[in-house]
DNA sequence: TACTAGCTATTACGTTTTTAATAGTTAATA
DNA sequence: TATTAACTATTAAAAACGTAATAGCTAGTA
């Protein structure tokens, strides 16, 4: 089975990986929600057990790296909701991904150049 | 906060959106894993409660029709996988989404000519 | 009418998740 | 050295999830 991260776990490991680490300290600051410090601390600890981070010790402080990587977590998701919201049909997916009105313009050109690189590759 | 739909919801949901409604029984006999009867029964009673579905009596039993749709459950879904996984990137997204080596060269084509139409209306 | 198959309603319970208070520890510092 | 600020460890416990047994109801049928 795919590896399956909780709500609140997804929620810190994101941040680990757009830091590349972090103290609770800083994971803490770093979530949204209005948590207790404790908690950030018992997540990790949590998430260290599941083997999804670990730690080195730095000065009084433990900084946590994140082990499983976000593509590891990312494909499960991904295809879950694939699978089940756009019934297998990455075109689905992809309208609805492009339908937001923020995406810029350059942002369309590169994802065309990456399917175009994808499908020279098929056609060769 | 966008609509979130627990694992086992999302399965359920992902029935009635396929079939457009379902009775206990029908669902029942569609989802993958071997729950109880009275599992789906209790299940799907929940997502009534919870304003995600609705029924009417057919007979002796209650036909259940999605009220929430899968768009709007989707985008909640996809965003936050865009979001923490993909750091808001479309691009990575859908980089990965097109990684998968079942993806057929005329579905990439016809997620090129999508892209096109979007950056036509960009455009002009 | 009595029976029964097929449903729904009720109730419960183990597990996981989430949250957090508070106790203990340690490294710097006054 | 005594203090304290900044951490980690321990412990709880409420809430959410997921699963299912069993009781109760009802429409058809023998």
């Amino acid at each position: 089975m795919s590896i399956r991260l909780t709500h609140r776990e997804l929620d810190i490991m994101a941040v680990l990986w757009r830091l590349g680490s972090g103290t609770v300290n800083e994971v803490w600051a770093e979530i949204e929600d209005d948590l207790a410090y404790s908690t950030v601390l018992t997540m990790l600890r949590t998430l260290e057990g599941k083997g999804h981070v670990r730690h080195e010790v730095q000065g009084k402080a433990f900084r946590y790296y994140p082990v499983t990587q976000s593509e590891d977590a990312g494909s499960g998701a991904l295809d879950r909701v694939l699978d089940k919201i756009y019934q297998g049909s990455r075109e689905l997916l992809v309208t609805r991904l492009l339908a937001d009105e923020e995406v810029s313009p350059e942002e369309l050109r590169r994802i065309r150049e990456l399917l175009d690189e994808r499908l020279g590759e098929l056609e060769s």
